[in-house]
DNA sequence: TTGTGTATATTCACTGGTTAGTATACATAC
DNA sequence: GTATGTATACTAACCAGTGAATATACACAA
């Protein structure tokens, strides 16, 4: 069955998305990841290569939908630029305050990859990493910020630490201290030598 | 050869301590760390009842020595706690320069059994963090400053941070970048509502 | 000094289960 | 009648943990 040959796909990197993340990568099984999406192994090698393939395919589904919903945390926010980022990270705690969360996928698999650097997985981790440093860079760079490089990185350093140490202390107030933090920063950086405004 | 009955088990962990870091506790098998100690597996489960209580004797033996480390950076350095605070993190990006370097052991265990949150190995690397941020939250209170275990979390986040950030990237400048801003913020609140001195 | 028992320490060989990946055949659509 | 897609059944390796036996050190009795 053909059919719209999307879907099976589709389907296949749902259900490793679904099972990597929360139970780690080497963990699960290529059987259960195919058993999940209700077909067999067979045929999820029929779509990937190899169980590599399907671990880079996994973090690719993530890539936009995460960057999309942090844009979207700052967009709705009202205030200034450290108010509005500072907003990622309280919506960051709720949601890390659900059972189902596991930290960032994109660091887990890193952690779980660190013996395999030059991985496809961890290349597509590093290149979301860089996507929304940019994005944070840009926004700071329109505020005249002297340094706005230095600055988102030092955000995303404060974002991936709180991804890291809730997950070890599953105790999420620490993403609101790190949110207090960046904005503590940010203000620092838009008080110094101002060329816009803020 | 009951000898003196230590060494055995010291080199156990030692082995333990040097698979584990560098290719992960899934990866590596029981098999693999009894061969590298000299022995059979047969005997090194005589010594640990299991994997998982293995891999908790591994986390343990790295405690004391990297919170030693740590204070040894600390003291060394001559300046202000913020100077001597950044020391930390310029050190820390020396170590990562090294090719064997494959970030925190205890963070990347906590996100490898992220599906297994009461894990022995976990309450490990959590009461690990939590020494090393009651030792900041003691130093920073010794320089009366207004809200000391806030600023330790801060910094530990930002640690924390660049361990993620640069076993992703592969580039450890930006612990440098994460020592600059620790030194910021540890600066800023020292500026605020001294109650002692620095 | 010699024999004997016991706790400590170690090995060989095995079990039962899991896993990534594949050879082959079958079904469907156009 | 060929492309695409799916399933059955298999391989070869690996892996956590165990059963049974053995070797050593040492305390104590003869």
């Amino acid at each position: 069955m053909p059919r719209p040959s999307e879907p099976t796909r589709e389907r296949i990197v749902q259900a490793a998305n679904s099972l990597f993340y929360s139970e780690g990568i080497r963990r699960v099984s290529v059987d259960e990841v195919a058993a999940k999406a209700g077909l067999t192994k067979r045929t999820l090698y029929y779509h990937f290569k190899s169980k590599d393939d399907l671990v880079a395919a996994y973090l690719a589904a993530r890539d936009q939908p995460n960057l999309a919903l942090f844009r979207k945390w700052f967009s709705e926010t009202e205030g200034g630029v450290p108010v509005k980022v500072e907003a990622i990270f309280k919506n960051l705690a709720r949601s890390a305050r659900h059972p189902k969360w596991k930290g960032c996928g994109f660091l887990r698999t890193s952690a779980e990859l660190a013996n395999m650097p030059g991985h496809p997985a961890i290349r597509i981790g590093a290149a979301h990493k860089k996507k929304f440093e940019d994005w944070l860079r840009a926004t700071f760079a329109e505020q005249g910020i002297a340094d706005p490089l230095k600055l988102a990185r030092q955000i995303l350093l404060l974002l991936d630490g709180s991804f890291a140490v809730v997950l070890l202390h599953r105790d999420a107030s620490y993403m609101e201290t790190a949110g207090e933090a960046a904005r503590t920063l940010i203000e620092t950086a838009m008080m110094k030598p101002r060329r816009k405004r803020g």
